[in-house]
DNA sequence: CGCCAGGCCGTGT
DNA sequence: ACACGGCATGGC
């Protein structure tokens, strides 16, 4: 699958951002947000001076209800991006360096404790912004596992550590050096598919993987015409 | 103009 | 433990 997407799609070069601090904004942004919307989100942030460390400090959390509003959910977000520094500056000097630096495990619990980081934030700023070695699991990924009947994806609690024990799996033969560029470029590609072809209702037309879909009695309730 | 988006979290059973 | 609904906003 990995293979006939990079085919497919090329190098994804992800994730879009210029600095470590703006993936951790925009993990946060697009939670069930149109990456569009995060997009128009960060642009006020440059514009405000709030797209640093120290920027995002100073600035009021109603200030940045304001400037974040484009991509919604501005009640919880602002205070959860607020929170994030807070973290930062407690614990690690308000450095992204030092807090790098921390083991992976010990580094993710306190990102899931954070008001607003649920799995996949978490791990998507372990990976992205971090560099650690962690896969991260989607809604699209989830949708691929089911409609190519990849697994029995469980639902709750147990569900996004099987999508990432699935992805873990996928790629446990490759070097140890090599699974944080083969997790980032796998999870880039899930959403370069995902966002063409794996939304609520499946679009099945020219997907790279239309061919296991035919094989695979399709999950999606039904394909645009 | 209704459906949807690169989730998260509190509440009810 | 898990299903369910609310959370905000704007693009398509």
């Amino acid at each position: 699958m990995f293979d006939r997407l990079a085919e497919a799609y090329g190098p994804q070069h992800w994730w879009p951002a210029e600095t470590a601090f703006e993936v951790i904004l925009g993990a946060y942004l697009t939670q069930n947000t149109a990456w569009k919307a995060v997009e128009r989100s960060l642009a006020n942030l440059r514009a405000a001076g709030a797209l640093t460390i120290a920027g995002l400090r100073a600035i009021p959390v109603e200030a940045l209800r304001e400037l974040i509003r484009p991509s919604g959910f501005v009640t919880r977000k602002a205070p959860a991006l607020k929170s994030f520094v807070a973290l930062l500056d407690a614990e690690f000097g308000g450095s992204l360096k030092r807090m790098a630096a921390a083991p992976t495990d010990a580094l993710r619990h306190r990102l899931l404790a954070l008001p607003g980081v649920g799995h996949e934030t978490a791990d998507a700023i372990l990976l992205y912004a971090l560099g650690h070695p962690v896969p991260v699991a989607d809604e699209y990924l989830r949708r691929i596992a089911e409609r190519h009947r990849l697994m029995e994806v469980p639902t709750g609690r147990a569900r996004y550590e099987s999508l990432a024990g699935l992805t873990r799996r996928a790629f446990a033969a490759d070097p140890a050096s090599g699974q944080a560029r083969l997790f980032n470029e796998f999870h880039a590609l899930t959403v370069a598919v995902g966002k063409a072809h794996c939304g609520r209702i499946a679009r099945c037309e020219g997907c790279p993987l239309a061919y296991d879909l035919e094989h695979a009695a399709t999950g999606a309730k039904r394909t645009r015409r």
